[in-house]
DNA sequence: CTGAAATAATTAGTACTCATAACAAAATGC
DNA sequence: GCATTTTGTTATGAGTACTAATTATTTCAG
């Protein structure tokens, strides 16, 4: 009868992983999926989703971009790109502009409406920021960036 | 023309990234997405996916765990699991067994054939986590886990 | 300069993951 | 015993990501 009290709270803490807890890619996973879940809710008031803030912030660093060029860096499908332009372009924020020496492409920027909402969007963007790194605590995070990029290039 | 020779390679590699290049959530996307490929192409031979293989370590864990156990712990939803073990049955890697006091639940455990899949399986799991861990270089690993850990429980 | 190959964006269709709601059967608890 | 909770299930939808094929344009070889 020493185990009887698990049937209460049945099995709740004590289930082991099976040596997985100790995995870089399950928590690695685990850390993805709550800095995303909790930059999309910081994200909610603009309506818009990390992918699409990503978007908006490369296009203002690097006015003038071509699609493939943010779809490169950002690794979006190409096909995938033109639905999330064309919702930006749709909502004002985002204009296609023309690239003066190649008709096919576009050059992409900012609107100023555009531009007037990713400064309000950067402000949560960065809140959000700050919480990520205060789990992480200052020194770690240098050696952490350091890591993940390594880990990336896999 | 002094930027004219940027047209036969379009900003191949000096587009800015607007900020995101120094995001801990940027790149802890980058990773796990490297990572799961990697695990992916490993598990291949044995035509697991990643969620399979961490099922069956669940329960060669704790056998007779109940599907409600393994969802929580692996934060699956319970209707997603069902489709999940369904598969793993049919397959004849996992067994539905029955709980002693309750007829609702199953009781879950490898069979014969899980069994001897899962430790082929482990092999390529334990030849990608090497490869992880190399990539991290090992006095970062246990603070990689910790941070890794704050970070998902934000 | 003309035809072949390459490129930018697009369209359409598909697959996979993830989430919610509603349900049946069984168990629990007052 | 009857209301409530729990386990597994079904059905279904949202979101994301991938591939193949198409159009318009540009580049390049001869």
């Amino acid at each position: 009868m020493i185990d009887a009290a698990e049937r209460k709270e049945p099995m709740g803490e004590d289930v082991s992983l099976g040596g997985l807890e100790t995995t870089v890619g399950f928590l690695l996973r685990l850390a993805q999926v709550a800095v995303f879940k909790d930059l999309l809710a910081g994200l909610k008031p603009f309506d818009l989703r990390v992918t699409d803030l990503s978007v908006l912030l490369v296009i203002e660093a690097t006015p003038g971009l071509q699609q493939r060029a943010i779809g490169e860096v950002l690794r979006i499908q190409r096909p995938n790109l033109v639905t999330i332009i064309d919702q930006l372009e749709a909502r004002g924020l985002v204009r296609r502009g023309s690239v003066p020496g190649d008709r096919r492409a576009y050059a992409l920027s900012l609107t100023t409406e555009g531009e007037a909402l990713l400064q309000k969007a950067k402000v949560a963007h960065d809140q959000h920021g700050r919480k990520v790194l205060d789990a992480l605590g200052d020194f770690e995070t240098e050696r952490m960036l350091a890591a993940l990029r390594r880990i990336a290039a896999l």
